[in-house]
DNA sequence: TGCCTATATTCGTAATCTCGAATATTGTTC
DNA sequence: GAACAATATTCGAGATTACGAATATAGGCA
């Protein structure tokens, strides 16, 4: 029972714990509805990559999809991801000289 | 260039992707500071599983690690993390209502 | 119908993650 | 020192994930 609510939110961190999809998602948040030629235009990503991905968001139920003829236009569901990934902001700056220490971490690979 | 904070978000993200380590978060954030048996005694879990989920909270620093004679207690680095948890909670109860109103709709007929 | 465009899916392989079991480390007490 | 308690790490097998390549689907238009 509390179980199923952690999983829940374990699979939407999921969902975002990649550097591609955090992308996607940030380009929405910034330009509202896009179809997916300008997500992997704008991430310069193969399309085969960004649908994969784009996968992933659907489905964690992170982003909608809308068919508009030939494209297919997508969306976040809902401005609280918007907000997490604005906290998350928040706490990279407020730990920003430890962040840039992890950030040389992951650049020794 | 951007991609390097990315990468770090994604880890972060990638840090509270799993379950167990949702609950943990959760008890850190409930309990304050607690040593580890207290964690696998409430979440009857193996010593060793929640001395890894441990480590790899720690290597993202979500939570910080006091060693105090034969104890070690941690505790979360930031309550950022605790205030993220709160809004996937929000998240997940207002979709909820929009899942069993369809279950109803979809009764209805 | 046939062709083109936009997007999605499948496949194979390499990389990463998770778990329990066993072992190692560290601090305490005698 | 030895014995014990608390925690961490390593190892190997099975599961999952990521990517590019190839293929599939579906809508629009001639």
């Amino acid at each position: 029972m509390e179980d199923r609510l952690r999983r829940f939110k374990a699979g939407i961190f999921q969902a975002l714990a990649h550097p591609t999809r955090i992308a996607i998602v940030e380009l929405l948040r910034d330009e509202g509805e896009v179809p997916v030629s300008t997500v992997y235009e704008r991430l310069e990503l193969e399309q085969a990559n960004v649908s994969q991905h784009l996968a992933v968001l659907r489905s964690k139920h992170v982003v909608v999809a809308r068919k508009e003829g030939n494209q297919v236009y997508y969306s976040l569901r809902d401005r609280v991801i918007g907000k997490v990934l604005d906290l998350m902001r928040q706490y990279f700056q407020k730990h920003l000289t430890e962040s840039l220490e992890l950030l040389k971490d992951i650049r020794a690979d």
